[in-house]
RNA sequence: GGGCCCAUAGCUCAGAUGGUAGAGCAUCGGACUUUUAAUCCGGCGGUCGCAGGUUCGAUCCCUGCUGGGCUCACCA
């Protein structure tokens, strides 16, 4: 039976709902929100049998989508779904009236109904509503997926996401799990005091991160613009302004590929604190995350899935450990071998250099040669080398701090005051993934426009992820601004912690797809029922955390 | 963009060394007043992703294309 044929049945019951006097498209039933949630509360051992039910029990009134039917001819047994609950309706003949009976009998899975009744309990000791009333409230002319395998392709689960979240319940808890997260995360800036504001996503300069941004264009401005990679510079603004203590929950864009960790429209926390310092920030980010493991999972021990996708324990108690940049890539380099410098050591860009070329370990990865013969400076080498040996080297059981980063690639953060190659800037990194990143405050605006006019140097030079040298940003620290820290969190990827998802697709509730093409427009047979192609517009993505 | 794998009914999946195909669910008709993936009987349902090639014959082998998954690269 092909799905035309499955729809034309379908309509050909909505034309006979309407013969028969109903709305198969009915929005006068009066239901009771709470009334499904409340009908489970009541334990089932309370509950009489059927021929128990008296009318001084009390009466409910629901609605929602059937996801089951168990039909007798006479009487039938309905799961209905509301709210992410699941009650069962018990259908008779004797007690509806024949037009309401008329509406059961039409009705199929998929399809929204409603029932007024009382409660009793089923010979096999589950609550049921001995349906009073009964109406069809909307006919669903697509069937749903196979019920007990459910709908399974990820293509199409992201791309038809409204089947996915009937078809596949767990993945509803999720987004409730997310939404919980979000609204857990803004009562906690709150209550800080921190205010939450909102700042441009369009962008004349690129600026607060090192990507590639999507291009648009303002037509009556005659305006280039960018999607904003970070906002960084617009929130730092805010402090200068006198907001010391500001937020942003938002998309941000990165144009980069996709992977099980990047989308290139994400979401990211970014938070700034006047007077504050990125040790301090270490304090509040393990307050943060723990409140919201609690919050959203339950717990502080948690299984996640790491950066290779398997499942791990993980440990959130705080405090977390703390490793500088130099320790933690002296750490791995010593796991490939032993004579490696120290962190000490790795502080000499003449070591640091004579080892990359003595252990020849740009030959051993084509992307490590690419980032090592990217690297101008010690910085950028030091970057790269932590990359590669340091960040796989990190501790997986417990969230950890990697602390001190080279100035070379910060161009936003404050040299350290006793060791300015570093910055007071630390990354936040779970089961092997990093999570979010933080620094204290760049507020020296002569320091700032060097910063930026390297970061000019570079792009000239070919590279395709510096920032631009933002004028209004460098004339905004020239007023002032007060000494602060800020961080960005990645809240796709805290999501896929608490929720225990392999994929930032399985938190993102449309993922960047391909156009549709092909799969749907195969047949369009029948006169008057053409097949509707979906369209699924997608949404324009963006990667990683700051 | 590279590598590997995949595409069979609306959904989940079988299948034939190359002889044009099956199950369950869904759907339609019938029976059935306590089901939990209800059951029983009967029916409908396929350009085996698209286009070429080899062959007497291709859904199966080959090539290309399209779409997808994983992965690497790009990317914090």
């Amino acid at each position: 039976m092909d799905e035309n044929r499955i729809m034309q049945e379908r309509r050909r019951k909505v034309e006979d709902l309407r013969q028969a006097g109903h709305h198969p498209y009915a929005n006068d039933f009066e239901m009771c929100h709470e009334d499904v949630a409340r009908a489970l509360e009541v334990p089932v051992e309370d509950l009489p049998h059927e021929d128990g039910v008296s009318e001084d029990q009390p009466f409910y009134k629901v609605a929602g989508r059937l996801v089951a039917a168990a039909k007798f001819g006479k009487a039938a047994f309905l799961k209905i779904r509301y709210a992410g609950k699941e009650l069962q309706i018990y259908i008779r003949k004797d007690i509806l009236t024949e037009s309401e009976f008329l509406a059961f009998k039409k009705c199929e899975v998929g399809d929204h109904v409603g029932a007024w009744g009382r409660l009793f309990q089923t010979r096999q000791g589950k609550p049921a509503l001995r349906a009073e009333r009964f109406a069809m409230i909307t006919k669903a002319v697509r069937s749903l997926p196979e019920k007990f395998h459910g709908l399974k392709d990820p293509e199409l689960r992201s791309r038809m996401r409204y089947v996915d979240l009937v078809a596949n319940p767990e993945v509803a808890d999720v987004f409730r799990k997310r939404a919980k997260l979000v609204s857990y995360l803004r009562r906690f800036m709150d209550d800080r005091a921190f205010v939450e504001v909102e700042t441009p996503m369009m962008h004349p300069l690129i600026g607060g991160a090192a990507a590639k941004p999507f291009k648009t264009r303002h037509n009556a401005l005659n305006l280039d613009l960018f999607l904003r990679i970070a906002p960084e510079l617009y929130l730092k603004r805010l402090l200068v302004g006198g907001l010391e203590r500001v937020y942003e929950l938002g998309r941000c864009f990165r144009n980069e590929g996709l992977s099980r960790r990047h989308n290139p429209e994400f979401t990211m926390l970014e938070f700034y604190m006047a007077y504050a310092t990125y040790q301090d920030l270490m304090s509040l980010t393990e307050e943060l995350v723990a409140g919201a493991a609690q919050v959203v999972a339950g717990g502080l021990k948690l299984t996640v899935p790491n950066v290779e996708g398997e499942m791990v324990e993980v440990d959130f108690t705080p405090p977390w450990p703390k490793v500088s940049v130099l320790e933690a890539t002296a750490a791995g380099l010593k796991k490939i071998d032993d004579q490696a410098p120290d962190a000490q050591a790795l502080r000499d860009d003449a070591i640091v250099t004579a080892w990359i070329d003595d252990h020849d370990v740009a030959a051993q990865d084509d992307a490590l040669a690419t980032a090592l013969s990217h690297a101008e400076t010690w910085g950028d080498r030091i970057g790269a080398l932590f990359d590669w040996f340091g960040e796989p080297a990190l501790p997986v059981d417990r969230p950890v701090f990697v602390k001190d980063y080279p100035l070379a690639i910060s161009p936003l953060s404050r040299k350290k005051d006793d060791d300015p190659v570093l910055v007071d800037r630390f990354e936040l990194f779970v089961a092997g993934q990093e999570l979010g990143n933080a620094f204290s405050e760049l507020n020296d605006p002569a320091d700032q426009r060097e910063r930026f006019q390297r970061q000019v140097e570079k792009k000239s030079r070919g590279s395709d992820e510096t920032m631009d040298y933002d004028e209004d940003y460098c004339r905004a620290l020239e007023y002032g601004m007060p000494p602060a820290a800020g961080e960005g969190i990645g809240i796709d990827r805290l999501a896929m912690l608490l929720c225990g998802q392999r994929s930032i697709r399985d938190v993102i509730l449309f993922p960047l797809l391909r156009p549709e093409s092909g799969r749907t427009e195969k047949k369009a047979t029948s006169k008057n029922d053409e097949q509707p192609t979906i369209k699924a517009k997608p949404p324009i993505r963006g990667t990683e955390t700051p």
